[in-house]
DNA sequence: ACCGTTCTTGTCCGTATGGACAACAGCTGG
DNA sequence: CCAGCTGTTGTCCATACGGACAAGAACGGT
């Protein structure tokens, strides 16, 4: 049925179509058949490659991780720090922050998933706050503790991600709109400097081939053994 | 082995139990045998109460949403609005917010789900519009949009909630801090105002009877037909 | 051309789940 | 005291899951 595939690629492949379904199912519900059908092989091959169902999730994730990540950081660098702050504060597209949601309801009970959150949250916090230092360094912005400041809009941006994607209580325009007032007010910059500087581009992509998470997975469909 | 109750009593109970174990293992990961174990009944009693395992989770969250906020909106409105403002932005006990995160997750393939979650955030910017609208009028604070204020104030709260609750990155007392820091800012306080008149009180309970949400509900057990 | 490696498949098993149903037991009205 | 209602139990069933395993098929080195 499947044509052989080199082993890494088809590891790439299978964490590909998890991370879709975990964005469409959640953590829990995704199970080794789904992921199989959705890849197109066997449920058995699955094992083949992760020994344990915990294991494929826990790569998934930081897979999900590391690629959210990976390669912005001296690109950032080098942008305009207004500039960067407001790509930065823009929100996410909608899969990747369903399985962020995901993620907080399953950590409690997961210290891998836990360990992998904390990181990230950690290394979030961590490359905002170095974007508003070099905003107060280049003198268009003001910061009396980074930091904080970072932490602060991080926490913004979550909780305004959650009003727009989990309850779609306002619009991407809204959300945008929220987190720059706030965000222009705490780091004395002009009403509207942060929209007015926003660059068009989006932000990375999660799956090892071109397409966006959720190209496929539509309606859950029925399955057999 | 159970003693013959009211059905409404039972009713409650049921509901009840079936909030603990869903802050503990997530709304999908909740079987109606575990339920049944949890109140000590077989598990065929609750579908006497029950059409539906859906029905069951629906009624659960819905009377969660209730619990919540009942009760709270006259006696909100009789208290200083600094101290009513310091009250609602505390954070809230955290097996509740397990269930918030877990409902945010579900949310977008349970449509009764997301209309409950609807409603009920948008209760809560209300409310807290109002309290912003009492302190501007108090003379005490100022706000050019209770509403829009509000409506970013509830998102810091959600956020920093996360932080705390779900990655258990910072601590109670830093929530708080950041989250009375960007209102004061913002509603034109004085920094500090509101940790000095944070009420002693926590909010209010779930469950019908006394005993809070995780009262039971040890590491999980195992379980028996 | 052969042969070992390993990617891939098909099938099996024990377990757990949601749901259905008949039998039992305690309460209430006549 | 009896009959009916209903809360409660125990048991059964079809399904689906994670995991295990042996057999098949493609590939690579010699």
């Amino acid at each position: 049925m499947a044509t052989r595939l080199d082993p890494a690629a088809r590891r790439d492949q299978i964490l590909a179509a998890t991370l879709r379904l975990v964005a469409r199912d959640g953590f829990a519900r995704v199970t080794l058949r789904d992921v199989a059908a959705e890849v197109g092989v066997v449920h058995g091959l699955i094992r083949h490659y992760f020994p344990t169902r915990e294991q494929l999730m826990a790569e998934a994730f930081d897979a999900a991780v590391l690629a959210e990540l990976e390669g912005d950081e001296e690109v950032a660098e080098r942008v305009e720090p207004v500039e960067a702050l407001a790509d930065w504060l823009t929100t996410t597209p909608r899969d990747h922050y369903f399985v962020w949601i995901d993620a907080w309801s399953e950590a409690h009970r997961n210290p891998e998933l836990l360990a992998a959150l904390t990181r990230h949250h950690r290394d979030c916090e961590r490359r905002l706050a170095r974007i508003i230092e070099r905003l107060a360094e280049s003198g268009r912005g003001a910061s009396d503790d980074p930091a904080a400041d970072a932490k602060m809009l991080t926490a913004l941006v979550d909780g305004v991600a959650v009003q727009h994607h989990a309850i779609d209580l306002i619009g991407r325009a809204e959300a945008d709109r929220v987190v720059y007032t706030a965000a222009e007010d705490r780091l004395g910059l002009e009403r509207g400097t942060l929209a007015a500087s926003r660059p068009t581009a989006a932000r990375g992509q999660w799956a090892a081939d071109a397409s966006p998470v959720a190209a496929t997975a539509g309606p859950r469909a029925d399955r057999r053994d």
